[in-house]
RNA sequence: GCGCCCCUAGCUCAAUGGAUAGAGCAUCUGACUACGGAUCAGAAGGUUGGGGGUUCGAGUCCCUCGGGGCGCGCCA
């Protein structure tokens, strides 16, 4: 039996013991239900504190409403017994069998097993990392990329249709100060004012100049220009590379400069249709010469600036016409995920949702991740200790890191120790989760070789306290990916994944799949083959949500 | 000064308003002539930054104080 069965029986349950009382059961839904596994397994299978929550609502004591529930739950199909605790919580145990055939339903879907329909029908557009082309990707991306690729695909599983989208800021000054430094970096001239360092900035001035020493005779306007573009194309791609080979998915790479250009035959560019738009619904005035947007109206704490009185302008209207861009691709959802360096941009960027006309509180979401430091101090180029992408995956590997980042909320400040990564210690959970599902395979190899068949399926052998608990743990994956997917924090399916691994492992060293000795094969063994390839799968569907492979030897 | 985020075991971090706050690492003690020990069993480790409040119940919600991070341009 999985729980969403047994949701549904307590909360018919609970409508008619509140019918019989008189009292209102249309307001009852299952999100009034709280069925939970208990921490501590005296409390049974699962646990609920409906009583409690209801008690005041009927004016009746909890216990006193417990006791009406426990007898019609004590009948549902599959309930071995219910007792009241505490309070008022009922603790469930289910007969072997209702627990074991939930071994049958998972094998039965599969990888789709876990998957839902809770975000069924939204088109969410997910933006995250979006890094300036102006230099290689370091630690604060790289922890973007992971949780963002990890909540497109918990999404993704949740039912929503999820286009992820990088934003390359391809139109600014950064890019021809980047083109600058290169330039100087190839004519051997000293760097200029504000200069990008590194020695990538060397090697590509090295390669352009190797490329096209027509850059030496060239007019200066020209050869910026020129280097400016190669430089970009060049970054642009290892970015891609790195994120490619970091697993790392986009369906869309947008390019800011599509905002700055006006049409073939001469229309306005996007950037200047925005303003239109956004003018046309009465969010935009003039004052000193410039053109602002009237945020404060949508919580902003001063209005902005969207054209300067010099005509030119300012970033934020090409904020304002990508996000018109994402609203006319049709995304009834737009998501941002930010660092935290870039909170101050939250309002305006709701702001501009609600000047378009859209519901700030519904239609567009800003995810604030925390910035990863280094032994406590903060990542800056001055300091040193920037680390780059590759560098990482180099020391860790893409599993190990990918792992590593997606199992802490984004919220949550992260602290690491560069000495104890380039260790590639095997303390990482992730090969504690690897290793459990390598061991469901070698567990099928020896079933194999011992003549262990998968023919039949007899759930009430499963008997064993270990069993219990596994089959607990495993009914408990689609919840979790789907409150995963609504609450943005695919980080739980990585918790997940370690409390799925030991309930494995545990079982593992308890009950035998293969008989010992000349001892004769039994239903039981057959049974236990079955629910190892059942935590196999869930655990190669979760390690798949973060992106992380699932190998069958280690 | 204003705003957002954070403060949980020695360290890195979990925990829908639920029962005795949990993992990993580090420390200590055990377990293979039993499906690979990258495993398992156990010990020790806590005033959840301090103080108030809300309620059947608070690490979680509210107020306040302290500490840390980040942000407050007609920059990008």
């Amino acid at each position: 039996m999985e729980p969403a069965q047994l949701a549904e029986s307590l909360l018919a349950v609970v409508r008619s013991a509140l019918e019989r009382r008189g009292a209102d059961s249309a307001g009852v839904s299952l999100d009034d239900i709280a069925l939970e596994r208990p921490r501590n397994r005296d409390h049974g299978d699962w646990a609920t504190s409906v009583a409690l929550k209801l008690a005041k609502r009927v004016g009746v004591p909890p216990r006193e409403l417990a006791a009406e529930l426990q007898s019609g739950l004590a009948a549902v199909d599959g309930v071995a017994s219910v007792e009241i605790a505490g309070p008022g919580f009922l603790n469930i145990r289910l007969d072997a069998a209702a627990a074991g055939s939930l071994v049958a339903t998972i094998l039965e879907h599969a990888e789709n097993y876990g998957t839902s329909q809770t975000l069924a029908g939204q088109s969410i557009n997910l933006e995250f990392v979006s890094a300036n082309p102006t230099g290689p990707l370091h630690i604060g991306h790289t922890r973007w990329a992971a949780l963002g690729d990890s909540l497109a695909r918990v999404l993704s599983a949740a039912g929503a249709e999820v286009t992820s989208e990088f934003y390359i800021n391809d139109a600014g000054a950064q890019l021809d100060v980047f083109g600058e430094s290169v330039l100087a970096a190839a004519l051997g001239e000293p760097a200029p004012e504000n200069a990008y360092p590194g020695q990538y900035i060397a090697d590509f001035g090295a390669r352009a100049l190797a490329e096209h020493p027509e850059l030496a005779t060239m007019s200066r306007a020209d050869a910026v220009t020129a280097v400016r573009e190669l430089a970009y194309g060049w970054q642009l791609g290892e970015i891609q590379q790195s994120l490619a080979e970091f697993n790392v998915h986009f369906d869309v790479w947008f390019s800011e400069r599509e905002l700055h250009a006006a049409g073939e035959n001469g229309t306005a560019s996007p950037i200047d249709q925005a303003v239109d738009r956004l003018r046309a619904q009465g969010h935009v005035f003039d004052e000193d010469g410039a053109v602002w947007v009237r945020t404060t109206d949508f919580g902003d704490d001063k209005d902005r600036v969207i054209r300067r009185a010099n005509g030119v302008y300012t970033y934020f209207a090409a904020d304002a016409a990508y996000y018109l861009s994402k609203r006319d691709r049709g995304f009834g959802l737009t998501i941002y995920l930010l660092g935290a360096d870039h909170h101050g941009y939250v309002h305006r960027l709701k702001a501009l949702a609600g000047a378009a006309g859209d519901d700030p509180e519904r239609d567009i979401e800003v995810l604030i991740g925390q910035l990863v430091s280094i032994n406590g101090a903060r990542l800056s180029k001055r300091a040193g200790n920037i680390i780059e992408l590759d560098d990482l995956r180099a020391w860790l590997g893409t599993d190990a890191l990918r792992y590593s980042l997606a199992r802490y909320p984004a919220d949550s400040p992260l602290t690491l120790d560069p000495e104890l990564l380039r260790k590639r210690s095997n303390d990482n959970p992730v090969f504690y989760v690897q290793y459990a599902h390598a061991r469901t395979h070698q567990v099928a190899r020896n079933a194999a070789a011992s003549g262990v068949e998968r023919a039949d399926f007899e759930a009430s052998t499963l008997v064993d306290e270990t069993e219990s608990v596994l089959l607990g743990v495993l009914a408990e994956f689609p919840r979790v990916v789907a409150q995963a997917a609504e609450l943005r924090e695919p980080h739980r399916v990585a918790r997940y994944l370690e409390q799925l691994a030991a309930a494995y492992h545990r079982w593992y060293d308890t009950c035998r799949v293969t008989p010992q000795g000349d001892d004769p094969i039994e239903a039981v063994h057959r049974a236990r083959l079955h629910l190892s390839d059942a935590a196999g799968q869930v655990l190669r569907t979760g390690l798949g949500l973060i992106g992380v492979s699932a190998p069958e030897r280690m």
